[in-house]
DNA sequence: TGGTTTGTGTAACAAAAGTCACCGTTAGGC
DNA sequence: GCCTAACGGTGACTTTTGTTACACAAACCA
């Protein structure tokens, strides 16, 4: 990837920084990492050296407890970053979170000293690292409201409809299993909820596949 | 509240913000707000505009669904300020929580334009937003841990030992009901599991106070 | 003083979710 | 084609939480 496609990327999915001199300040400083499905891109723990700014493919970020369980918060899509990160990066902070690459996925990563410079020079990038914080504030607020306030079927709902948005297409390829890890339950109550949605024709069951109608 | 006494109180209670022009900015610009016990300071939907530094008193935070219910978020303590509000400021949104005074509160009110100067000119200004994100970053983690990971007898305790050092007494003065609505929860359940928590020799249980052993 | 409000205890039951056991099916590898 | 691992269905049961209903006592107030 040359300079000139990478700042022409970045220009593409990062529609907030339409500025030349900020594209190239972040192209001249870092470096691409790339991973394929279900690799891990950040462990809990892990110490934070850089921000990431994806360019293609997702990335799901999750919360882990001590005893293996864990819970989805959210995706990162294409032309996002992560203010967890950032924050953690800038704190020189462990990760909170443990985060892995869906399909391919291609990311920019911004040194953390960089990022400094790009705060004092750049009232639009300044824009962006808080609209990134509203992002993830907003979406934290809504795993609260989902974990707290919904019950088990609607949490499921709302997982299929984001997956749906997510992937733009009603097929969804995910098993029973995967659902009920990313909702911190067994995959039996997945099983029995899906049935129930089937029945009221909300979805069509096959093996390893769902169909949101 | 004169100049001087308004900057003196900041320097003591915003030790991270030992910069006396840094003081002398928020003094010139920002005013004092002073709430009574439960009187509510911000409602969902409210639209923010200033920036509260929180001097004397606790700020409880809470997280509403349509349907009335509520979930206790975090408190906001003497010397600390909030990264909702802050950034809900700058994007000039409405507020995603409600907030409301315990006890006897006193906040400055930063307007919102003036962040951005204070942002321009101060590192320490810079790191003093930057820790207050992520520490309700962090809390809100908890939160989730709490909520998903943990069954209510549990978090129960938590929420005890929260309070028990928020008021730095082993007395807390608490109805079942008041506890019950900051955990989503029914009075029934918290009056049976603090039962519980008695014959386990946890705590001690009178009317209207709750002493944890 | 008597009446009302508020706080607490508790039983009985219902609903939601978690667990266990087991079965058949499908896909993929060899 | 056969074996195996992964996937999904389902009944039975337990645990946790929510709900209903009521009793009683302390605090408050007129």
């Amino acid at each position: 990837m040359d300079k000139k496609e990478t700042i022409s990327l970045l220009r593409r999915y990062f529609q907030q920084l339409q500025n030349q001199e900020i594209l190239e300040s972040i192209e001249s400083v870092s470096s691409w990492m790339d991973f394929s499905e279900d690799i891990v891109i950040l462990e809990v723990g892990d110490l934070i050296r850089v921000v990431p700014m994806v360019i293609k493919g997702v990335v799901k970020v999750f919360r882990d407890d001590e005893e293996g369980r864990s819970v989805f918060l959210y995706y990162i899509r294409a032309g996002e970053s992560c203010a967890f990160t950032l924050n953690s990066c800038i704190r020189q902070e462990k990760s909170q979170v443990r985060a892995i690459a869906t399909a391919g996925t291609n990311l920019l990563a911004i040194p953390a000293q960089m990022t400094y410079e790009l705060n004092r020079k750049f009232p639009l990038w300044q824009e962006f690292i808080t609209d990134t914080y509203a992002a993830r504030f907003h979406e934290l607020l809504q795993v609260i409201d989902s974990i707290s306030f919904q019950h088990m079927d609607t949490r499921l709902i709302g997982y299929l409809n984001t997956k749906r948005d997510l992937t733009n297409s009603s097929i969804l390829t995910l098993s029973h299993q995967e659902i009920a890890n990313d909702l911190n339950t067994s995959r039996e109550v997945i099983s029995r909820l899906l049935k129930q949605l089937e029945h009221q024709g909300k979805v069509e069951l096959h093996r390893g596949r769902i169909v949101v109608l």
